[in-house]
DNA sequence: GCCTGATCATTA
DNA sequence: TAATGATCAGGC
């Protein structure tokens, strides 16, 4: 991959030379196959923005870029800019929440400060043919971390009292959980209705894509 | 299994 | 057609 970037301007004017590129083009200079779709490359096009940003972490679990505390995040686009799909930030603590507050969890972290690449993403355009967007430097308003905050300790209050297996997509204004596995068959330990542990499937918190479209709004009418 | 990168495919 | 629940690949 490319050099690793020192600052957070030289890493925001990487991605802005990066827009208007298609995919395909990247992919050469990466030295890449493009895969004919997504189905069994699902994470080809946010592998294929960090050789090019030089994301340093790879698939350890901190950010994309240590050094800058920046997490790197593709994000799908239709042909009318709004995202596609829900955004996954992290997996969902389960068990050992003592002590887990809104100040000092993962999500919060996670999302501090986010560099958001826009990609077109819908279908009917060849994976190669699609183009990379105007990248988007963020960090949270004091609006936007109330929301969060909000669906993230309702979230937190329902696994802490055994009621993970009630909560379901719907629950949350910004943030979702839902299950974030390999498939059906992985589980692992929460808190059961009657304080027993249970086996579960892994959750994750995903962003709506209502949420992800307010913040690439906001940025583009400023 | 957990974590990284996410999108797929079917339903409501 | 948007949203939900399910799934794919790779490294440790």
């Amino acid at each position: 991959m490319r050099p690793t970037p020192l600052t957070e301007q030289e890493l925001l004017s990487r991605a802005h030379e990066l827009a208007g590129f298609t995919l395909d083009e990247l992919a050469v200079q990466a030295g890449m196959i493009t895969p004919p779709d997504l189905r069994r490359d699902k994470g080809w096009v946010g592998q294929l923005l960090e050789w090019h940003l030089g994301a340093s972490a790879g698939s350890k679990p901190v950010p994309d870029f240590i050094e800058l505390g920046i997490e790197l995040k593709t994000i799908p686009i239709s042909y009318t800019g709004k995202p596609l799909e829900t955004t996954f930030v992290c997996v969902a603590p389960l068990m050992g929440l003592q002590g887990v507050t809104w100040e000092n969890s993962h999500i919060r972290h996670k999302l501090a400060r986010v560099l958001w690449v826009p990609v077109e993403g819908e279908r009917d355009i060849p994976l190669g043919d699609r183009r990379v967007g105007s990248p988007l430097l963020w960090s949270p308003s004091a609006d936007e971390e109330q929301r969060l905050r909000h669906d993230w300790e309702e979230l937190m209050d329902m696994i802490v009292l055994g009621q993970v297996e009630a909560i379901t997509a719907r629950h949350g204004e910004v943030l979702q959980l839902r299950p974030k596995a390999a498939n059906g068959k992985a589980l692992t330990e929460a808190y059961g209705a009657n304080g027993q542990i249970i086996k579960t499937r892994p959750r994750g918190f995903y962003l709506k894509t209502s949420f992800t479209a307010e913040l690439l709004t906001r940025a583009f009418l400023l």
